[in-house]
DNA sequence: AGTAAGATTGGAATGGTTCTAAAAAGAGAA
DNA sequence: TTCTCTTTTTAGAACCATTCCAATCTTACT
């Protein structure tokens, strides 16, 4: 089991920072790591209620600060909604916001090097870069080019 | 002074959208085109008190989102305190955002089209890119490493 | 087991943003 | 100009995400 655990980067991460891995903490870190999602913070709390009803909502922002803190994962703001997204997956991408639906895809294919270059030039320590594109993803388009046609 | 007032992009632009030219509009499009900041709401309300000692929060914040549906200026989010920046630069940039110092700075040599071109390659309808990296100033990056000397 | 440091809890406080109703200002017609 | 209608501004209340706090509970270590 211990071993099943630490296949998950998050949970890895707070061990190998040596952290306290409290039952909390492992639930969030897995359910983040499986969703897949770019849930915010009261979505998380909510499919935490399901397992572990009596868990807080200063917990879960507890625990995501500390693997923002931990670079285990990133922060995605910016949405229309006023609430802060969170974004599990660690690999460097683009995200791309549906002004439609808000749906966030992630494109895996862009190599972030350039503008890591960029800023280095103008002697910028760089920590992390993050590329978010608006736009409207294949299913919004087609149904908003459908509405115009009316 | 008409004249004046139209070599304004963001009071051209809104001219040109056919939106009323009020005192208030005009002062904040004034303000945010000369100071080539990344103000908050807040900031720019402060500002504005000066001249306008009775121009109401709630102006300010509706004048910023009008400018920002008429694709004027831009949002700039995440950074470390928790209100909504603006961008009164309409050319593409990567902005360098400080951990230390919370400034901005702009990186104009960047060329966005790549980042739209991957984007569009996942059938994604751009409307625009925005970069945002993290790091340190070179002033800051140079006062850290003092610290860590001591 | 005992202990001390760290984490969780629930509720209150904070603060940015939005909403609302009433007053003010602009645009156009007579 | 003057009247009228629409849009905008205003001030303050309301809203909601996030942070803070004191008390309680856990964990890691001896």
């Amino acid at each position: 089991m211990n071993d099943l655990l630490c296949s998950n980067p998050l949970i890895k991460g707070m061990q190998d920072a040596g952290v306290r891995l409290t039952a909390q903490r492992i639930a969030i870190a897995q359910w983040l790591h499986h969703s897949g999602q770019h849930p915010t913070s009261r979505e998380v709390h909510a499919a935490m209620l399901e397992y572990h009803p009596t868990m807080s909502l200063a917990t879960v922002y507890n625990t995501l600060s500390l693997l923002v803190e931990l670079d285990l994962i990133h922060e995605v703001g910016s949405i229309e909604d006023g609430s802060m997204r969170y974004e599990p997956n660690n690999s460097p991408h683009i995200n791309l916001v549906c002004k439609g639906c808000g749906t966030i895809l992630d494109d895996f294919a862009f190599d972030m090097s350039a503008v890591k270059a960029s800023a280095a030039a103008h002697n910028f320590a760089v920590h992390d870069a993050s590329i978010t594109v608006h736009g409207l993803c294949e299913a919004c388009a087609t149904q908003q080019g459908d509405i115009s046609h009316e």
